[in-house]
DNA sequence: TGTACATCAGTGAACGCGCGTTCACTGATGTAC
DNA sequence: TGTACATCAGTGAACGCGCGTTCACTGATGTAC
């Protein structure tokens, strides 16, 4: 059944676009093969350089369309809540619980991507993709500390978002362990009771 | 040149796990061959089958052997050390170095390879491997907690460690931004500040 | 200590397989009139 | 609105390649006497 309509290639580009964003979330870059990433759409594999330059083209942009979606939910979950700390409270318990341990290909994807990009060239167009998208979603959290000091809020929203994405890879390389559980809660007490208690504390480094 | 002497077998067996330990910790499981291995101890690649079982019984047994180096490490870097924030204050500052996040191949395993282990089956021998080189880190961290309250000693390690692990892999997958000394400064600084502060709060989930 | 030979560690070709990518083909879509 | 045909999206075979693993072979090692 060849020749389709332009809608309907539209859709199984995206298709294969979103169940990409997905799979490289779940398995790695190297843990789905382009006939995964065309299957997942209906597809066969042939018809893949007819929609992206080339797998790695399709990383980088799939990559960016799961920062796209991370952005949305971080959004949403701040959206509407009374003050700082709410917001605060509401992206760390979004983030740190056992649903989002289990669901990687629908998580954060600076958690789920960090080995796979740390490995990729420096001039890699998924390394600029990842990059641009964990800024966006830094910013988010820079977004809600207010402490005045603007150098100080930055540290802060740094700290918090490494304590929340190791938590969060740990507890996936852990799961099936109590500790998986344990350092999901640890994280959470850790964001909880430091914000407060670190605006009273002396910075120590200047980068 | 076949048959080679019992000492010098037990040689290559070491420098093939040893490249191991290193290699799966910059490439990955999925980025280093059976080949590659045995090439890095100056043999070809036919004779594994003699010294390891399959390249997963290798990868196990290579996530140990790393893990052990890491667990030397920690040690040293306490020794000598003359009290628990001293002590924390070196592993912490050890950790979270550009230096580390230069070379994968010699620092954290548990770092190195987390989103890997994620990715394993549950029942996976290198999982077991890593759970365990990870509970034997944190060991160390846990014995350096000293507030009295067991629970809080253990969920601060907890989350002292997720903040040096989210940190570094981090810092890896964004090296070459300014971004990347910006993420240990800021963990560096948290750590700091941290142990003194949450002590005095209160402690919120029960796991 | 010296000789004879069985053992077995490393070699490299070969196995079947899956990968990313290319390409001739097909027939419905989209367009020109 | 209807007809004629060029375009081109998806197909599936094929490309060269590298993978994990197996195996017949070789000749130095290690042992038995």
């Amino acid at each position: 059944m060849p020749r389709v309509s332009r809608e309907q290639t539209a859709h199984y580009r995206r298709a294969v676009l979103e169940a990409s964003a997905r799979l490289f979330r779940e398995r790695g870059f190297k843990g789905v093969s382009v006939a995964d990433l065309m299957g997942a759409a209906g597809l066969t594999h042939g018809g893949f350089y007819g929609h992206f330059d080339s797998k790695d083209a399709l990383a980088a942009e799939a990559c960016a369309l799961a920062f796209g979606e991370g952005v949305d939910k971080w959004k949403r979950r701040v959206a509407g809540k009374p003050d700082a700390a709410a917001q605060r409270r509401a992206l760390v318990d979004g983030y740190l619980t056992p649903r989002s341990r289990n669901d990687p290909g629908s998580s954060c994807p600076t958690a789920a991507l960090v080995n796979d990009v740390a490995r990729e060239a420096h001039d890699s167009p998924v390394r600029a993709a990842y990059l641009a998208g964990t800024q966006s979603l830094l910013e988010i959290l820079l977004s809600i500390q207010k402490t005045g000091d603007a150098a100080l809020d930055r540290s802060q929203a740094l700290a918090d978002f490494a304590t929340m994405v190791g938590a969060i890879v740990i507890a996936r390389a852990t799961a099936g362990n109590p500790l998986s559980d344990e350092i999901l809660a640890a994280a959470r007490d850790r964001l909880d009771s430091v914000p407060a208690a670190a605006s009273r504390t002396k910075h120590r480094t200047k980068a």
